[in-house]
DNA sequence: CTGAAAGCGCTAACAG
DNA sequence: CTGTTAGCGCTTTCAG
């Protein structure tokens, strides 16, 4: 039944030779004779030896895993990013331990609870939205864990991050709107005190002042960017005196929220109305018109992020200077904002 | 800087105690002084005391934690099911190592390596489409590491497995397209040696079958499932001398791409060809008109599959009899096939 | 180049 | 109820 597994003390009686020996050979160490290498070689393969990585882990105090927090994973963002950061790891011979947060601040504490428990020897995270503080972050500094965020960051700490390029995303939506003949540029809006929102809202606020258009205050609505609060967002734009001809939102849920509100209004996209989202999601093409939006570079991030943590996990230099990495977005245009005809 | 963490046997020599009195003390150990108790876990808290699983996971032998193998995460069904597979395994007290073969055999033989170097106590698996053996899952068994697979699983092979009932949502999607109306239904397979698109097949045959509906073989169209792959399906279902006036698709992604094609077919939908899909999506409520859909229960199934394995880890005698468990699917009716008007 | 021995932090007999 | 002791399997000095 059950077969025992072999391990180094096994191959060592066998071979007659001291464990410290086998250990070295099987770990590639020099100083060890090509012959003795040879046969310990042998042996293990035979025998299907497979190293205990719970025993090196313990006796080196580093366990080869890697965590990662991530607010959710439906939804493709952070389901590529994922997907980048595992083939990554894998090859860099990392295990990768994944933990929701559910966006919830508190669940986010335990995520670090479980993951520092688990001794993993670094951490990526992406923030929850309801986190506004740092505070158990600063176990993780404590015991001089490497640490690197991506995505959403909190604003004004300085870390080492990986982030798209939020702010050129949102100046590039709006530049490509102003080109499309919009003039009154409305704008969902997420919570500010994400670097993601704070910068696509820069972004458009920039791109209306370069190109002469007057910032107006009614057309910013912001929300949580789900879909129900598009509909709802779309529905008070509607309301306005002068209604807006184009809409940026922060996000593609919201944008297919105010899509759906445009149709019961029987309102024309793009002529009567353009749309742009944010995030390039799976059904962007689904949708009827298809859905401009900005692409995130999903697994280059998560790419990106590990690359980042590893090298911080195997210089030992931690502390020493947080670095940031910027990723591009690329606008990837649709129906939903083409080709508009005044 | 970094600070060492405090150990046990710290804990022992401020108290002068026993390290195995902490020890017991912590882990809840009902022969222990309620008095020794309170000062072990008071010191215990104020050294700010986090366990050292791994040390703990190499005297047991057994990790705390559970590998799960999906082939991919994004799209909806993988993640939801992976959050299912979280909620219950942390609050178990297990962590998950989750690992994407990102559909591919060879991957996910790695997989396996991968996971079993890193002692998980047992590993829960989703076949990769081009899987068509069983070899790599020996050296589980070997192990007598507790296996259990969900929705894609070999056919013929004796496991534990959680699977959606796919038979019921096949039958249950056709019979009503038939009460709205319809006759000529058409049907868009997958693979058909993964049991999911067999079982959803073999419902269709059998809902045609039971209200008199004459099977039509070439009505039947089998591909990869993804967006071309319906386009393509929808064309060629198109050129028939009598056009079917449904389609039940085993995949959402497949009902989107003909959803499209009957479109720029000028046809309308329900009322030319009605249509279903398989997933329930997220995006099957942002397609115009939204799509019928079966829901896999996919958080449940996650669920129940852990559920399942964490028995089997708790329990030893794990070879005994494989269990299978049945959750029935639920068809979620929405615009493109409802209230049709012959 | 190889061996002996110590110990990572924890648990589980076995004794008191 | 508490203490003593022995290891889980591996790496790593320190000696040859």
């Amino acid at each position: 039944m059950a077969t025992k597994r072999t391990s180094i003390s096994d191959i060592a009686k066998e071979l007659n030779l001291a464990v410290s020996t086998v250990s070295r050979a099987l770990s590639g160490h020099s100083r060890i004779s090509e012959a003795t290498s040879k046969r310990v070689w042998k042996l293990a393969e035979k025998l299907n030896y497979q190293p205990n990585h719970l025993a090196a882990a313990l006796r080196k105090g580093r366990s080869n895993t890697l965590g990662v927090i991530v607010p959710h994973i439906d939804g493709h963002f952070f389901a590529l990013v994922i997907k980048g950061v595992e083939a990554v790891a894998n090859k860099a011979g990392y295990n990768v331990m994944l933990c929701q947060s559910n966006e919830d601040y508190v669940h986010e504490q335990k995520n670090i609870e479980t993951l520092m428990n688990a001794q993993v020897d670094g951490v990526l995270v992406s923030l929850a939205r309801t986190t506004h503080d740092f505070k158990h972050f600063e176990k993780v500094r404590k015991r001089d864990i490497p640490l690197v965020f991506f995505d959403r960051i909190l604003d004004g700490v300085n870390v080492s991050a990986v982030v798209l390029d939020d702010y050129q995303g949102g100046y590039q939506s709006v530049q490509h709107l102003l080109e499309q003949g919009c003039r009154r540029i409305a704008h969902f809006g997420g919570p500010q005190h994400l670097n993601i929102y704070k910068n696509r809202y820069a972004g458009y606020c920039q791109a209306l002042h370069d190109h002469g258009v007057p910032f107006d205050q009614e057309l910013v609505v912001f929300g949580d960017m789900t879909l129900a609060d598009g509909m709802r967002s779309m529905t008070e734009l509607l309301q306005l005196p002068q209604r807006p001809d184009a809409v940026f939102s922060a996000s593609d849920f919201s944008a297919v929220g105010a899509l759906q509100v445009l149709k019961q209004h029987q309102l024309r996209i793009p002529q009567d109305i353009a749309l742009t989202g944010f995030s390039n999601e799976t059904f962007a093409s689904f949708t009827e018109p298809m859905l401009t939006s900005v692409d995130q570079r999903c697994e280059e991030m998560g790419g990106a992020a590990v690359r980042l943590l590893l090298e911080m996990v195997q210089e030992r230099p931690t502390q020493l200077s947080p670095r940031k990495i910027l990723l591009q977005p690329q606008l990837v245009v649709r129906e939903s904002s083409r080709c508009r005809q005044e």
